[in-house]
DNA sequence: CAAACTTAGTGTAAAAAATACACTTACTAA
DNA sequence: TTAGTAAGTGTATTTTTTACACTAAGTTTG
């Protein structure tokens, strides 16, 4: 074995999740081999070995599947996790043990995010996932590895994405209000806009059309839809 | 041999210098074994495969002071590239079959990017460099892998930080006048920028303060100084 | 020492973008 | 019919961005 030999490499996928008011996050839970069946179970962002020949962002969508189902999902590369200590704690060992050739490699990843609606999608658990959970992302519990560094970090590009007003709107209903979109935007940046001037920005842009249709079903004024045309 | 074994992870360094009038990329030349001498020199940016329980920033630092004995340089992570075919070329498995054990390995690479003063830095070839060149960036030669990609997409991000006044100040001289960074603006965004509104805006920033001494040596009216004091 | 050359240095007006702010309207349910 | 709920709307102010051209301070040359 020469001194490269040990070196894995994976990619993690961050998936947020809007359900119209929170912003959450996709995680999994890792199943454990019997004898460990005791322990609790471990929670981690979806990820898992590339394989030899495989370009980055095919194993990102590879994995994504395997381990949730989910699929056709745009997933945006966005950082690689290099530190040695990242796979070196106790907990993380015990796992790597059960399930990996070589549990003491040094794993460097390559972390991907992307952003859904989470009534568009049905992920479901597979492979080594023994369940799959969406936790809202100011209660996340401690994951695995260096899963919620990975998650912060994600969170920090999306919402630079946002306030260039980049990304957003793939993961709204076909039709939508303004409303809507400014509850997602409030959700991703934390903190409260002002509604006369949202709107104003939003109607701005050429890629947000208005149709003649009106919100039905609510036991409210019902507001105006709007669609997305990506230009 | 288990399927993840010929996965290589590499890290690769843009280092672009600022020679006070033009941006510049540094280039190695690579050493050839001896049958293939008569080929060609190949020219590539610094990098290399990162070592066992060797972080990623870490490799970073090692690698380019292997190759080009700088050191201290801040090298900041931009992108990883793993699509398989990225090292598989003939030029590419010719060399490759010289200096490495996997030459036939998948290679993901972690870029890393840096934007030094030509004047305050010495690069020296050493290690598998034969050579050391600085080039400009708008005259750089066909290189090694995919090199050339590398590089375009860490000019991007460098263009995108400038634009956000993040980074350029600690390539100016110690004392530097407006004009001088004004120049180096134009060489990165390559355009030019309107010299009062430039001004202006830079006058704003706090980091930038002005001293009570003028340029000298200069066949015209000299400028003031100012220095950049990080905040 | 005067003229020519070179880059430094400066201000204002106009346009565009960002912000702050409060009431009326349309629908549903009780 | 009333009460409740979220939709929808405009203006004035401030801030930021842009466009634009001449004078000043030094050096060199004839």
């Amino acid at each position: 074995m020469n001194k490269y030999a040990k070196i894995n490499v994976s990619v993690d996928c961050v998936i947020f999740g809007w359900d119209g008011e929170h912003l959450n996050v996709l995680l999994i839970e890792q199943k454990r081999a019997k004898k460990n069946a005791h322990l609790p179970p471990r929670l981690a962002i979806p990820g898992d070995l590339v394989l030899e020949d495989e370009g980055l962002d095919d194993a990102a969508n590879r994995i994504l599947k395997e381990l949730t189902k989910l699929e056709g999902i745009y997933l945006r590369q966005f950082e690689a996790f290099g530190n040695p200590s990242r796979v070196k704690e106790l907990k993380d060992q015990d796992w790597l043990k059960e399930f990996r050739e070589e549990p003491e490699a040094h794993v460097i990843t390559v972390a991907y995010f992307s952003l859904v609606r989470m009534d568009m999608v049905n992920p479901e658990a597979s492979s080594f996932a023994s369940n799959i959970l969406w936790v809202e992302m100011h209660n996340i519990p401690d994951l695995a590895f260096d899963h919620n560094i990975i998650i912060e970090k994600a969170l920090l590009r999306l919402q630079q994405n946002v306030e260039q007003k980049s990304i957003g709107f793939e993961l709204l209903p076909e039709k939508f209000t303004l409303t809507q979109i400014q509850n997602l935007y409030e959700a991703i940046l934390d903190k409260s806009l002002d509604k006369r001037n949202f709107r104003k920005s939003i109607k701005k842009l050429e890629t947000i059309i208005p149709l003649n249709e009106k919100q039905v079903g609510v036991t409210h004024k019902p507001g105006q839809l709007f669609e997305y045309k990506p230009s």
